[in-house]
Order: C-alpha cells, then sequence, then structure tokens
DNA sequence: CGCTCTCCAATATGAGCATATTGTTTCTAG
DNA sequence: CTAGAAACAATATGCTCATATTGGAGAGCG
C-alpha cells in the first residue's frame, strides 16, 4: 500500500530532523518540540508516528546507522573492483571513517552521540551492536581474502583482527575530533597505516 | 586559612557524589537535587559553593581525572622501578586503563561521559586534553626512553606514537565496554600488545 | 448522507529542573 | 558584646519538556 510508503517517510522526514540537531546542537538538545519544528510539523505529527521520544530517537540513530553501513559497503566493493592490494583497499575504506573534514565530522558528531548514551541505554546499545557486527562481517572479509592472497599471515585470526582495526578507527576519531591539533589529519592516517601494517604485512601473491 | 580547606573538602565531597551518580545512571540523570541527596547535604549547600551546575560538572571532571592522571604516573614511577622491559611497563600502564573489571568499568563510564559531553561543551574539552596532554607526555616519554634503549626504532616520532596508542586504548575500551562479547579482555590486551610491537619492536641493550 | 477512522494541529497538564529568594544559625572581627 | 558576614536550609519561581487531551478535517463506506 501506497500508505506504508507514505508512513515511512514521514518517520524518515522526522528522523532526519533529529539528525540535523545533533549534528548541530547535541543528543541533549533535541526535544520532541524542536525535532517538529526542524522538520517543519506539529508536534502532533511526531507523536503520531512515534510513540514515545526514545522511539524516535531509537528509529533515528537505526537510519544513521545503516546509512553509514550502507555506504561502507558499497564503498568497499567500489575499491575491490580496482584490484590493488587489500591493504590499500581496507585502509581508504577504514580512512573513510575518520572525521577529517567538515561533512565527516558532522555525521561522526551524530554518530558519537548515539553511540555515547548507548552506554546508558540497552536498546540503542543494540542498535549499534547489529551494525557494528555487520562492519566487521565486511572488514573480516576482507582479512580473510588476504590470507589467500598471501597479505595476511594464515594464522591470523580474522573476527579479533577486525574488531580490533574497528576499535583502532574508533578510537583515533575520538582524538581527532576533540583534539586536531595533536592528531591531525597526518597522525591519524599514519596511525591507522601502522594498525593495518601490522593485520596485513605481506605483499599479494599475483595470480595469472 | 583552615577555612580554605574546609571549604575545598566541601566541594570534593560533593563532587564524589556526581562521581557516584554518572558512573550508576550516566551523566544526564546528574541534577543539583540528587547530587546533593547523594552527598547527603542541602541544595543550598550545593549552591554555597557551585556557582552553577556547570561549574559542579566541570569541578567533579577535573577531580577524576586528576586522580586518574596520578595514579597513572604513580604506577608509571613502581613500573619503572623494577627495570624490566619498556614495552612491558608501558603496556601494563596502557592496560589499565581499559575497563576490564568491576572497578574501573565503573571510572571508565564516568571518564567516558564527560568526554562525550565535551564534545558538545569546549570547557570540559578543554579539562580533557589537558589531562590527555599530561598523559601523552608520559607516555612520549616511555617512547623516547625506549629509543636511549634500543627497543625503539630511532626515527620514531614518540609524539604522534603516543597519542596513537592512546586513541587505541580509548577504542579499545570502548568496544570493551559496549560489545564485551567480540572485545573480550583477551582481545583487547592482544590488540593492545600488537600495537605496542609496532611501536617498540626491539630489545632492550644491556648496559655495563 | 452520516458514521467512523486516520491523520494531524493546538493546547493542556503536570512533572522536573536550575536558579532565586528568604530565613536562620553560627562564627568572627571590632 | 554586638553588628555583620559567612554558611547553610527551606522554599519559591518560572521555565522546559514529554506526554495527554481535545477537536477537527478529510476519506472511505454502507
Amino acid at each position: 500500500m501506497a500508505t506504508e510508503e507514505y508512513h515511512a517517510l514521514r518517520r524518515r522526514q522526522v528522523a532526519e530532523a533529529v539528525e540535523r540537531l545533533v549534528a548541530e546542537h547535541g543528543l541533549a538538545a533535541v526535544t520532541i518540540a524542536k525535532a517538529a519544528a526542524e522538520a517543519a510539523v506539529s508536534v502532533g505529527l511526531v507523536q503520531h508516528y512515534f510513540a514515545s521520544k526514545d522511539d524516535l530517537l531509537r528509529y533515528a540513530y537505526t537510519q544513521v546507522t545503516e546509512r553509514a553501513l550502507a555506504r561502507a559497503q558499497q564503498r568497499a566493493q567500489e575499491l575491490d573492483a580496482h584490484h590493488g592490494s587489500i591493504r590499500r583497499a581496507l585502509g581508504e575504506s577504514l580512512a573513510e571513517r575518520l572525521p577529517l573534514d567538515e561533512t565527516r565530522q558532522a555525521e561522526w558528531r551524530v554518530l558519537f552521540a548515539f553511540t555515547a548514551r548507548a552506554v546508558d541505554q540497552p536498546i540503542l546499545a543494540a542498535v549499534r551492536n547489529q551494525t557494528e557486527a555487520a562492519l566487521r562481517a565486511q572488514v573480516a572479509q576482507a582479512i580473510t581474502n588476504g590470507k589467500e592472497c598471501g597479505e595476511v599471515p594464515p594464522d591470523t585470526d580474522a573476527d579479533p583482527a577486525a574488531a580490533g582495526l574497528l576499535a583502532i578507527v574508533e578510537g583515533l576519531s575520538l582524538h581527532a575530533y576533540l583534539d586536531p591539533a595533536t592528531m591531525p589529519a597526518s597522525v591519524a592516517l599514519a596511525e591507522l597505516n601502522r594498525a593495518l601494517m601490522t593485520v596485513l604485512p605481506g605483499q599479494c601473491r599475483q595470480y595469472d
């Protein structure tokens, strides 16, 4: 039914307004009234489509993470197609998560705000861990591919290594955002590369 | 004057109550009234000693970070005295920051809650960056020592390397806390060690 | 036509909060 | 000894917010 689509559209419209508010003023500054105003709708509409504020925030978080994940997967496929080294492809894919320009800084603020709240709200933690698992699977796949290719030592356990890389990216992101003087883009990228070198130290064997 | 001491004591008393509240319910749940109740004092007293809620939170954050920093420096000295390898000493010092038991989890929650808020509040960011700088200097010193000793390649730039290690610890901490199934203590420690190996790969030369 | 249900807007309600105000006691300086 | 300042306690104020309530405009339908 088109009514279902319309329903989903409305929810997305409000969720995007929430996203903008979080990016600009932080999660703490989001209220139903402000979200409604930002989306140019009434408070009543927001109430009609979301059972509670928590519901709204959960939905918004899900939207953001799903979009970020989709983009990461899209980008990973693009890079695979170029047949470069896996380390390079993975590196570029991970480097994209670093908040090194205005656009990614805004998105990082949103994702991090929700992550921070996930510490106290199991519902948000679940959303996060689910997306994180998909992301980790993607990185783990790249590492596994690297084993076949010869870039990764055969005794490497792909899943912990992937979890480690994602954690490192997260830590570098936080520092790059909060203290760019100490952790400028150059340092963040260098440190990411250092980490990548330990997981994928080898050269890719050439197949005919 | 003893009146100054008394003043400082009172402030600390309230700040510690705030700390307990943050550890248990998160920063968002802290109110002046609750902080007063937790400290077993009146709202009026809190107002008397703190100009505003922001002032109270800033003070509490400063207290927590300073204590954590002091402990880290204390621990570093202890480890230095044992004349083990620098990598091992640094590793133990950094590993202590990981939220791997109840005590450190509680403290991590407090520190992370403030860090998250620092994203939107420059005043808190300043507190954080100041402590972080001291911590980084400590790690950088260890790395520099490692150069003299031979554990660290001579072309290593100590400060970025130190910043990288601290960022990695932060990322591992976040993941270990939010998703312990994926990032259990064993994996967090292994990944930390992997990072340490890239910065301090060598063996310490023996002197006389 | 009239009934009901969805969709939405406007407003009401009541709780929680930071901060202000006022009152009271306890030092302390002159 | 006493004025007044410091150190509180209790309560008031006024705002913000999530949610509840009410009302109404269309849309489908018998």
